[in-house]
DNA sequence: ACGCTATCCGAAAGCGGTTTCGGTTGTCAA
DNA sequence: TTGACAACCGAAACCGCTTTCGGATAGCGT
């Protein structure tokens, strides 16, 4: 274990006093505005210390303080194999809040044969975060009963089933897609279906709900086959879409859980000869880039990904500066973006020609 | 500035000693497996810390030691507004991999009115990290440049036009579009047009000389109108894709600087009316998972991301182990996957009548 | 029984800051 | 003048762990 240390490259307060000619204990308060140094003193000190190029050391400072300014963030273990790009730009809107307020953003990931909880534990007990930002939160999720119980501050980003006692940030997934609905409803749609995700993460639990509420609202009738669960990749979206076009009854309008979901859909759709946006509309939900470069344009619910990783980090701060205070629990709105691939059901005429006897 | 620790919840080492009863000093020693402590000894207290759940304190066990095992990555500025999502995996990798050494992963934005350097030097100077993976270079990069002359070890992910004197990991890009080159010749291409990117980033340069050093060997004519450097968004291809339709001599192949570029490129080509994989074919680069979804599959030169990500973790943390060490630069090459966006151009007579006299 | 190595462990000094607690000054009213 | 009270600053303890150094103990040969 060599001491690897280059302690030469970087001016510490003894130097810095000592060149002040004050004492470290005088420097130290200078720098940190009390109210007992004189105003001149502390204009000298300021100035000394970034003509030296001084920043305080942030491991002493954490140990003398025993506040640790940072957030852990960890990442899903990969099911797939590819990073989700909701959780990427959240990420991103997170880092960027967090640099803000001065506080780091660690990233960990799970290695094989471990699990989140574990990781986080271990975070937590070595002293490396001082709060956690959770995301891709299932209905009934370890991480957030682990944190629960732990003492450090944290913002989930979505909910889990009960969610009465922690801070939370989450999209009203139900509404956005009742108004989905609302949308597919309103341009003439009656025959829907659903291509959903993996019901145990809450948020797709929650689309689920959504649709069938409000399916149930409009009188709709959701036979058997109309709902899929555990769509999570492109070759579902196509098996079910397959399901579908053989379906007695065939839907003239597609819900789907994600955008990722939606565009496999549309592929499918497109491969199989259907015109998308006529024949049959898809909507989905995200609202990624990707979805206005495909043809048609994908009509979508949109969550601003960058705002809600930004939101959640001032959330996740401001709770451990007062840790008392009360805990945010804040529903935004997705908003509809409507594009090429949802339109209203193709005539009668079409629909009876197949089906119809009069 | 209160205090908000919650030293209570939390075994330190001094607790741990004396539940022992032994000495501070001692127990340290034992968990580090020094050779001066008796094996049962050892054993004994290695059995009391994980009864206890102790774990060190990083904070303090950093000061003492003077090595920060956290390595930075700075976010590139958004540019645009999406992070890339090859950025995005190379991080899951990065960060699976530093998980297995012990190793930390800090993120930091960018924020406005900022530059890279500067957080990243007071990254440093703070003492936040022990060395740092950039990545996304540029030819001529002032992040390179800085860390040079710091003295933490960093490895970076690409290279400058002047690479001799660091440790980086890269991918052939000039050989991989050499090979992208040599398949379409080989499928009967002779007319071939490159949609590039900003050729400030290296791997932009590095791929447009490949094409170019490929179409001279080859003695393809590259007309003027052939080139397009910038293509960064869907928006750009488009334009591109337009441009070349009206192109008096039309190509009858692209090769695109990436997937994102090349999904765009068969997009606005789809929207034409263009048969992609027939009429025109195009090839990508990046392997993203969504070029398998569309129609036709884009073939493309696949990078693997997230070992590139491990590769990098494994290889700063080799460096900071061993300062000395020889520096690691190392190439690797792209693999070529075969869709359907590529095959042998239309026949003669369909391109004689065109352009044809005979 | 004695001295002499090995073996093993305790004491103590850091690491670079923060923060409490007093002790000096200077100022001003009595 | 003198005493009291601010206003400022220095001394020193501490945060939790590491690491050097030397002392105690035990085992061994003689």
């Amino acid at each position: 274990m060599p001491r690897v240390k280059s302690r030469s490259e970087t001016v510490s307060i003894a130097q810095l006093a000592k060149h002040l000619g004050l004492s470290e204990g005088t420097v130290s308060r200078a720098l940190n505005n009390y109210p007992d140094i004189a105003k001149k003193t502390i204009a000298r000190v300021r100035k000394a210390a970034d003509e030296l190029g001084y920043r305080p050391s942030t491991t002493a400072r954490r140990l003398a303080r025993g506040v640790v300014e940072t957030i852990g963030f960890v990442l899903p273990a990969r099911h797939g194999h590819q990073i989700d790009p909701f959780l990427a730009e959240i990420l991103d809107g997170l880092a960027t809040e967090l640099a803000l307020s001065d506080w780091d953003l660690l990233v960990a990931a799970v290695p094989d044969g471990h699990d989140e909880v574990e990781v986080m534990d271990r975070l937590i007990r070595s002293g490396k975060v001082g709060g956690f930002v959770v995301a891709r939160t299932r209905r009934n999720d370890p991480r957030v009963d682990f944190l629960r119980k732990s003492h450090v501050p944290f913002v989930v980003q979505g909910r889990t089933a009960k969610s009465d006692d922690y801070a939370w940030l989450d999209i009203d997934n139900e509404k956005a897609f009742i108004d989905a609905m609302n949308h597919l409803v309103g341009l003439g749609h009656r025959k829907i279906a659903y291509l959903g995700g993996d019901p145990d993460l809450n948020y797709a639990w929650q689309r689920r709900e959504g649709f069938l509420s409000a399916a149930k609202a409009h009188g709709c009738d959701v036979p058997s086959g109309y709902v899929f669960d555990n769509i999570t990749d492109e070759m579902a979206a196509r098996r079910a879409v397959t399901e579908l076009l053989k379906h007695p009854d065939r839907p003239t309008a597609l819900l789907c859980v994600t955008d990722a979901v939606a565009i496999g859909a549309i592929h499918a759709l497109a491969h199989a000869g259907i015109e998308v946006g006529s024949e049959i509309s898809v909507i989905g939900f995200d609202g990624l880039p990707m979805g206005e470069a495909i043809h048609p344009g994908l009509t979508t619910m949109s969550q601003a990904s960058y705002q809600i990783g930004r939101e959640v980090g001032r959330i996740v701060v401001a709770q451990a500066n007062v840790p008392a205070s009360e805990l945010s629990q804040i529903l935004w709105e997705a908003s509809l973006t409507i594009r090429g691939s949802a339109n209203p059901p193709a005539q009668k005429s079409v629909t009876n020609a197949k089906g119809g006897i009069s």
